[in-house]
DNA sequence: TTCGAATATTCGATTTTACTCATATTCAAA
DNA sequence: TTTGAATATGAGTAAAATCGAATATTCGAA
């Protein structure tokens, strides 16, 4: 791990995002980009970026890849797992996509029935 | 604090070899300037990024700025000081400016004394 | 096999960040 | 109160990161 390339891995609002959603359960890219609300294209390049440094895995199954922390180096590198898991959860848009989280966790919908428009009203 | 404030500022070689300098004393621009052999100008712009967001304060004293860890800020957030003091220091950049820092320090030399000419043969 | 859905990637445009050189500022000492 | 040393900052440019739109790829299901 070459520490300045992941931290430069940090520098993102949405990587940090995304790595806050991650940090609870395993997510494909199409409910990452409602939950987040961005472009298909703009949170599969985040994740790429993650994905470099080793921060997160993706696991193929059918045709969704999903995606989740790399808890590995998060053990060998305690500041990762601290700033994950307890640093960034205080953080306002973090409670917003973890609020936008647990409304998707509680419809009915899966990444198999996911719409293409946006399923939340804000 | 805006936690991907800091995280932006975290994101440069130059930086993180400043706060791990830091790590072990308070150093001046002209200290940190031969120490890590880049120019005034690059050191006092990256200082000032790292200042912007309280990771570093400085303390004048006659024509000179001596920087140190904002101490406050580590503590309150652990995986700040975790990175700086735990890994930080095994990256290799990082061993080689503590060497110099070292020599530095072993020598007669003090910021009042240091000649405009790199003090290092390498 | 072809078709459609999920994901990745290319491309060109834009924005952000970093760098150097030169100049401004600040302060102590002469 | 001028001079010189230390530091900061402005301007211009170069380099890097980001973006959306369009296209490519991959794979299961029809």
């Amino acid at each position: 791990m070459e520490i300045t390339e992941v931290l430069k891995a940090l520098a993102h609002e949405n990587r940090i995002r995304i790595l806050n959603l991650l940090a609870g359960s395993e997510l494909c890219v199409c409910e990452l980009e409602n939950i987040m609300q961005v472009t298909q294209s703009n949170a599969s390049r985040h994740l790429s970026k993650l994905k470099q440094v080793d921060l997160i895995k993706g696991r193929k199954r059918a045709q969704w890849i999903y995606y989740s922390l790399n808890q590995d180096l998060l053990a060998e590198h305690k500041f990762l797992k601290n700033l994950i898991e307890e640093e960034i959860k205080d953080w306002s848009v973090a409670k917003e996509d973890k609020l936008r989280l647990e409304k998707y966790n509680a419809s009915s919908l899966s990444c198999e029935t996911l719409p293409d428009s946006n399923i939340f009203e804000d």
